[in-house]
DNA sequence: TCTCCCTATGACAACGGTAACATAAAGAGC
DNA sequence: GCTCTTTATGTTACCGTTGTCATAGGGAGA
């Protein structure tokens, strides 16, 4: 293995130099940092992570803890990330977690001992564990948080949610729905409220009414999906739309039309929010909201290698148009 | 930070020793033994892992190549090693590729080079490549091959898939089905060939005919299971069941029963392959075989942290009963 | 009883980088 | 031209562990 030493002597500089050079450190003269490169790339030398972290610089290692709510909303994060950190040099460690569990940050400070990881990332919902975000601050590390808001706002990755609601009603204010029901997230999570948000600005907006009865809790599984549409379809007045906070509710909700006789999208359109793969699947397929996982998983590395960076705006989101949204009957 | 040797002056010895107790080495008194131990726990010491790999010894790190098929799977393989790396002070590292990549080799080497995991966990598709994992394994890294066979057979962590196709088919034979069809998977992928080849046994060892007119080749994405299906229920003497190698090809099954206004169950039965997150959603649940990936990915930590644990038998698949089987007419 | 070997332990170098400090050379200000 | 900074580079200690080698003591075999 070539070493920091080979390159240095093959550069005919001290070992310093080179590492200076390789850190981007300043006061190496161009033609010196040039030769170095030179050498470093003839001898194919990469950098021995484990020393650079010993000798009190960084890991080279981010570290993403999460509890698993969504296969492939994780692994979209991963592949982001992973990519980025691979730009970089760079390696992205999982750890997935139980946000139950009552050791979470006696796991953290594990890793900081022995891997000291260079920053952590955070997704839903251990991003939104205010205490939990700070603890893991006061541990020294960086953070970087998906979909969440607390705190200093330069470590924020997320998408407009409330907007992409509001794109969404939009849509379907277009086609011509004025009764929408709307089946809420899980009410711990954040950016289910923000979606909610969304839906009511974009009534009061239209100058339609905000009706209590037109809202069912679900709690983004398929089963509250399912119920909440339901009791949304029972009323007297049935809504021409439902709109659900995530794609498996949504999914309960073309069941709940199918139990009720009623076809998707002539008789009732459904929307959905996540674009999980799912979604292209059932049929009719979903249309949904896109958020730029890989995107923001790599904003999160981003973030925590250059923290000092512009504090990134929203990412975009992207409205994904299937088949199951058509205008009202009538 | 507590290191090393904080722990060897609380316990009175050196930190040679230390280093032996906590790698379980031999020659340290049971006495002794005991002393260190107890003063690691009252410091709550932790080794520096970037510390014992530069010193030559584990880096405890174990990297996970992966070219994402499918997130489900990914996801629950990363759960299982992930959890398992937890276990045993390891980490787990993610690097998700692109398989047609030139130069992976180059990413391995890079990876050996920087961070030194102690082994690599391979998928499919990256698992079946003979030539790469000989390349890699010729680079010195342990290797664990998640559901695939060459080389050293110790290394290979799988479900008997031609078992489990076995099992699907038997209970589709018990509840009378005679003509059964069948969607291949991807032609280079291992397991499909292990599926294909239940099927066939079972077809000979019920004294069933084997006709190529009831197999139709699928590359494992929606869209093929589709088509194939739509061959096949084309076919004069149409089959009452369908069996499709994976679980997004069966719902490309169930979308082609229903252009040619078939009820499932009640005019065909259909089986997938994986349980997939959407089995269970989509309506009706698809039957399909679960693989124990959890428990994969656990044994494939395992494989490469004590490689000389004795290798691991076939690890039991669960076949998964829903709504999408059910005798033939008539 | 005397080797010889094995067990238990320690001292110290080594791993491959980075940080702190030293130093030489080059500009800047007067 | 002379001091005072600043820039460019090198020297050396040090990070926290494991490997190598040395050594003391104890038991087995003759």
């Amino acid at each position: 293995m070539t070493t920091i030493k080979d390159v240095a002597e093959r550069a005919g500089v001290s070992i310093k130099t080179v590492s200076r050079v390789l850190n981007e450190e300043p006061h190496v003269r161009a033609q010196v940092k040039e030769r170095v490169l030179e050498a470093a790339r003839e001898l194919d030398y990469k950098p021995n992570r484990a020393a650079s972290r010993l000798a009190g610089g960084r890991s080279f290692l981010i570290a993403h803890l999460y509890d698993n709510p969504n296969p492939s909303y994780i692994s979209a994060l991963h592949i982001g990330a992973a990519r980025r950190c691979r730009e970089l040099g760079y390696h992205l460690v999982v750890e997935p977690v139980n946000s139950q569990d009552k050791d979470l940050l006696g796991l953290v400070r594990r890793l900081f001992a022995t891997i000291a990881p260079d920053g952590i990332l955070l997704s839903p919902p251990l991003s939104e564990n205010t205490e939990f975000v700070e603890s893991v601050r006061q541990l020294g590390g960086r953070i970087a948080l998906i979909s969440a808001t607390h705190g200093d706002e330069w470590t924020h990755i997320s998408t407009d949610e409330r907007g992409a609601s509001k794109a969404i009603m939009a849509h379907l204010l277009g086609l011509g729905h004025r009764r929408i029901g709307f089946v809420r997230g899980h009410p711990q999570h954040f950016g289910a409220t923000l979606r909610y948000d969304g839906y009511c600005q974009s009534l009061v907006e239209a100058g339609l009414a905000l009706e209590p009865a037109l809202v069912a809790q679900g709690y983004f599984d398929l089963q509250s999906g399912l119920e909440a549409t339901r009791s949304l379809l029972a009323l007297p007045q049935r809504p021409t739309a439902i709109f659900a906070s995530n794609d498996e509710m949504a999914v309960g909700a073309l069941m709940a039309a199918r139990e009720f006789g009623l076809n998707v999208p002539e008789d009732l359109s459904i929307i959905g929010f996540d674009d999980t793969p799912m979604s292209r699947l059932i049929s009719p397929a979903l249309t949904t909201v896109r958020q730029p996982l890989e995107a923001m998983g790599a904003a999160g590395v981003e973030t925590i290698v250059s923290p000092d960076k512009a504090p990134g705006d929203y990412l975009d989101f992207e409205i994904i148009l299937r088949d199951s949204c058509a205008p009202p009957r009538g």
